[in-house]
DNA sequence: GGTGTGACCAGCT
DNA sequence: AAGCTGGCCACAC
């Protein structure tokens, strides 16, 4: 395939779409974390782009877990209501002012620290 | 095959 | 202090 349907195979947009999925319940990210430990953090950019793709995809994306570096809720606008994103998180018991989390240090999941964590426990 | 863009981040002015 | 610009990298036209 030159090009045309490349949905999901060997691509940047799989990494980012796993490393979503793995967000645990009551937890979120941001695009610089899964940027940095997919590739560089000058990837993040990518990585917003991703979740843009993650619309198509079958699978559940939990985009709404996935938010800027300040804990703000950017890419709400994305989710056809931008009341929505804000809703799934606090339905998880997250809390938001402002379209900012509170306690997001609390909350905030880093796929480089907690992944790798586990990762080192199974070997 | 080049250009533009995009839900970011961090540094510079 | 706050705003802007550059960088980064992959996808779409």
């Amino acid at each position: 395939m030159t090009t045309g349907t490349k949905q999901n195979s060997g691509s940047f947009f799989e990494n980012v779409f796993a490393v979503v999925r793995l967000i645990p319940y009551g937890r979120v990210t941001s695009y610089g974390a899964i940027a940095g430990y997919i590739a560089t953090r000058g990837s993040a950019r990518m990585v917003g782009w991703a979740m843009n793709a993650a619309h198509m995809q079958v699978t559940d994306i939990p985009a709404h877990r996935v938010v800027n570096r300040n804990g703000l809720l950017t890419g709400k606008h994305h989710f056809g209501n931008p009341a929505i994103m804000q809703q799934l998180l606090e339905n998880e018991g997250i809390e938001i002012k402002n379209d900012q989390i509170t306690r997001f240090a609390e909350v905030f999941w880093d796929p480089n620290k907690e992944l790798k964590i586990e990762n080192y426990q199974e070997l």
